[in-house]
DNA sequence: TTTAATCTCTACTATGTCAATAGACATTAA
DNA sequence: TTAATGTCTATTGACATAGTAGAGATTAAA
């Protein structure tokens, strides 16, 4: 997996979303603001994951996105899934983006066999981590105080 | 991290030269061969990792590559760096290749810190592995029958 | 000394992806 | 009716990817 600044975009969004889960709506701009994300572009972005199911909208005046699920629901890896494709450093070792990798024997292949295990471990956390794990980390992020060295005088 | 099809090609080449790491040298066209790999591309690549020091060369008639070290002293991590970059799947997180991202405060990002744990999995992973171990594990694969599935009638 | 087989270095190219930006449009609450 | 929103499609410039190509340097062997 490698996250590209439209991937990175669409999880700080979603972060954004969830700490907002009560609301009813947030704006594009709302968020566009507070995670300084371009906001024609954060607009494809909040559009492709609607069309994934992920979040929801309305239009019209008091409009905005929300979440279609609750953040307990939604793990990272549903958002990347969409965002980016295949978790996995190489296709070949994909469940769900499978491609055929050029190797003269794919199934007696070194290579993939190590590919697979980084597979599984990146799966493994990005499936157990979900959007309201994300909430409880930034809360408790916001406790610990700054390093003196981030202090300028 | 991602692999690219020139990373994947990088450590085919190692493999093969890794088999044959008691022969003197193996030659780029062998290894094109045997990998149906581009030759020229191929070329590009090798004269890459030799830049790391990861594979030496002899040129002229006889010429050819081998590794510059034993093959348990190389751990896949150190041909992925040097070919692909980071081995992080946001370079805010990475080590050896660390750059600022843009999200507002990077000390208390929560997704910051779960993409950590995303790095540190797969670091894990690409530095106890190593080409000898590849080795290992081809020669394991050969073992093992072909599935029914893979036999055409 | 010549030759052929090899690696080396640099440049080029076609294609695709990324990160936006832009314009016209649809929907909705007030 | 209007203004504030989301929706859809297209375009763009910069860069990366996966090669291809040509000319040159080095070396073992004839």
């Amino acid at each position: 997996m490698k996250l590209s600044v439209r991937g990175e975009y669409a999880m700080r969004a979603m972060l954004v979303l969830a700490s907002n889960y009560d609301e009813s709506v947030v704006r594009i701009q709302t968020i566009s603001e507070q995670q300084k994300i371009p906001k024609r572009f954060l607009e494809q972005i909040l559009n492709d994951l609607k069309s994934a199911g992920i979040v929801q909208s309305r239009r019209g005046v008091a409009g905005g996105y929300r979440l279609a699920r609750r953040p307990e629901e939604i793990p990272l890896a549903a958002i990347v899934r969409h965002i980016e494709g295949a978790l996995a450093p190489v296709s070949c070792v994909s469940e769900r983006f499978y491609e055929k990798c050029s190797c003269p024997d794919e199934s007696r292949c070194a290579i993939r066999s190590v590919m697979k295990e980084v597979r599984e471990a990146v799966v493994k956390i990005m499936e157990r981590v979900t959007v309201a794990d994300l909430c409880t980390r930034a809360r408790g992020l916001q406790q610990v105080p700054l390093s003196p060295f981030d202090f300028n005088i």
